[in-house]
DNA sequence: AATTAAAACAATAATGATTACTGTTATTAT
DNA sequence: ATAATAACAGTAATCATTATTGTTTTAATT
């Protein structure tokens, strides 16, 4: 297996991730590091988010909007996605620790996880609404 | 608003999915129906896809492996995606129905729904294993 | 039954996110 | 210092999906 070299790229790109907890997109990470990288390559971008994921120091997720969005905090909590920005928060619930366990001995196979985030209005969307 | 005319193409992508439970991709349900349809457009079933979820025929599953899978079964019910073979099965629990309420409770904007799947090792996936 | 307007179709081009390839540069071991 | 190779930038290719164009069905109206 081939060794991995230090890279500034990489490094920038989780720092990026880590600082922020607005879950970007690949494009996103791009275009904020362009300004320290001139010359930075979405591709790079994107290997990179792929191996840092792979490697459990960042997270992909996958919310069904059609775009892979990352986060740099890989402590397991949940997320919503606001149907009316699109932005991605995090949520403060717990509850679903017991989840895995109870669907695992409801079924034959083997269940090892689950993925769960929720959609609605975010706080700011609510505001603006009379619904 | 435009006037749904009668289609046999769509009528055949409904009953399609309505007589399996393997929750096939849009590509599968072309294949399905090229036999009945010789000269089928695969973006014929790509717009009826996307009409009969729309108007809640069918549900259009993002599981987050880049496909959209589609199931005739619109009764709410939970997913299982096998990482050893890829297929997707329905799951018989149920203990979920508080948790848009739960999570709503702690949140200050409006959750109206989630999406939760379960992955894991499927019945058949789990038989071929010593680990 | 013929006419007609619009929905649906087939075929295919376009898009957007992601991955793969090619030649160059940077990192690390010797 | 030199050499080996991982990582890079740039770009081409891929894959699922959506949009476009011209033709055919459907269904309402004469």
């Amino acid at each position: 297996m081939a060794v991995q070299k230090y890279s500034r790229q990489r490094e920038a790109i989780k720092e990026f991730l880590i600082g922020r907890t607005d879950h970007p997109t690949a494009d996103m990470v791009y275009l904020g590091l362009l300004s320290k990288f001139p010359n930075l390559s979405l591709g790079t971008v994107y290997r990179n988010l792929t191996l840092l994921s792979d490697k459990g120091e960042i997270l992909r997720l996958r919310l069904g909007d059609g775009v892979d969005h990352f986060d740099g905090n890989v402590m397991p909590h949940l997320h919503f996605i606001c149907q009316g920005c699109g932005r991605v928060m995090d949520l403060e619930i717990d509850g679903l620790e017991g989840l895995t366990s109870l669907a695992d001995s409801h079924f034959s196979g083997k269940i090892t996880g689950h993925v769960t985030y929720f959609y609605g209005k975010c706080p700011d969307c609510t505001k603006g609404e009379m619904s």
